[in-house]
DNA sequence: CGTGAAATATGTATCGT
DNA sequence: ACGATACATATTTCACG
C-alpha cells in the first residue's frame, strides 16, 4: 500500500539504471543545491531551457522527492549557538521499544542537529548545538545521564568545522 | 574604508547585548529555515508585517550574515549516494602544515560531507557519503591510507539517520 | 518543449509615525 | 529609524501550438 510515488518520470528505469535523471535534471540540482534564491528565469537560462519547461522539471523533482525541501541556512554563531558536540551514546540494552522511545526524544529537542545509529556497537552518535559548556553540561545531565535505559556516553568538543555542506555529489564522482 | 554592514541595523547592541534580533527577525528566520519556498508576501502576512518591510528585513539579514544561504536539500538516497559512514582521523604530527594540507583535501571533495576538529586527541571526524560500501573502500584506501601524515583511521558505519536537521534553535531554548 | 498573455510577486518611492 | 501604502517592474504560471 504505497502512495508515494514509485519513481521519477517516465524515463527508461526497472532496468538496472543508475539513474532517471538526465543531464539537465543535474545541472538544476546542481544549481539549486548551491543557492536556491535564483530566480526560475536565470535558472532556466543556465540549463538551456525556457522557464516553463525549467519550471516543470524542478516541481517535478520536487514531488518525486529528489529535492526534499528548501531551506535557509542560519548561522549557529549569530543566533547564540556557537558550541558543537559530538556525543556517543549506549544504550542499556538495544531493544526495540528503548530504541524507539530514545529517538523520539532526540527527534523533539532542537538543540539534537544529527542523531544517527551507526554499526558495531548498537550507538547513537548526535550532533548537539550549545550555547556554551556550562549549556552543554547542563543537556547532557538532563538529557543523557537521566535518560532512560542510558548505559554511557562520551562528549567530544568541536574545535573547528572545517566543512559542512548540505550538498550531495551529483556527477559521477 | 569598509562597504559592508558592521552589524545588524543600528538597534542596541556594543551594551554586551546577547542578541539584536527582535521578535519578527526571529519569527521570520523560524518560517525561512523550515521552507524558504514561502513569498515574502506569505511571510510577512505569517509575520505581521508588509510584504516591504518584511522584504527589507529579509535582505538585512542576509546581509549581516544571520542568513548564511539558501539552498535545495537533495536526496542522497535518490542521487546515488545513500551511504553515510562516520570516519575518524588521527594525524601523525598535529603540525600546522599537516592540518591544512588535509583539510585542504577534504575541503575539495564531494564525498565529505562534513570535517570538523575536535578536542581531545587533535582528531578528525569525516562524515562520507557513498553509493556502496565497495564505494567507501576505494575512498578510505585512496584518501585515508595514502594522504600524508595520517597515522590511523577508524570507520564506522551508518545504520540510520534519526535526525539531521538544518535548523539552527531560535527561541531562547 | 517553446511562445505569448494573464496572474502574481518583487522591488521602489514616498509619506507618515 | 521603521513601517505602510501605492505604484512600477519583473517573474511566475497557465493555455495553446
Amino acid at each position: 500500500m504505497r502512495k508515494a510515488p514509485p519513481d521519477f518520470r517516465n524515463r527508461k528505469r526497472a532496468e538496472g539504471q543508475e539513474s532517471v535523471l538526465d543531464a539537465i535534471d543535474r545541472r538544476i540540482l546542481d544549481r539549486l543545491q548551491r543557492d536556491s534564491t535564483i530566480s526560475n528565469q536565470e535558472l532556466a537560462e543556465q540549463v538551456g531551457l525556457s522557464p516553463p519547461a525549467c519550471l516543470k522539471r524542478v516541481r517535478a523533482l520536487r514531488s518525486a522527492g529528489v529535492i526534499t525541501r528548501t531551506v535557509a541556512i542560519l548561522s549557529p554563531e549569530v543566533l547564540g549557538y556557537p558550541m558543537l558536540t559530538v556525543a556517543r551514546v549506549k544504550l542499556e540494552l538495544p531493544n526495540e521499544a528503548a530504541n524507539h522511545a530514545f529517538e523520539a526524544r532526540m527527534a523533539e529537542l532542537p538543540r539534537v542537529v544529527q542523531c544517527m545509529t551507526v554499526a558495531g556497537d548498537f550507538d547513537y552518535i548526535l550532533l548537539i548545538r550549545s550555547r556554551d559548556v556550562g549549556h552543554y553540561q547542563d543537556f547532557a545531565r538532563r538529557v543523557l545521564k537521566l535518560a532512560p535505559g542510558i548505559r554511557s556516553y562520551t562528549s567530544e568538543i568541536v574545535l573547528q568545522v572545517h566543512k559542512a555542506t548540505t550538498e550531495v555529489p551529483i556527477d559521477p564522482t
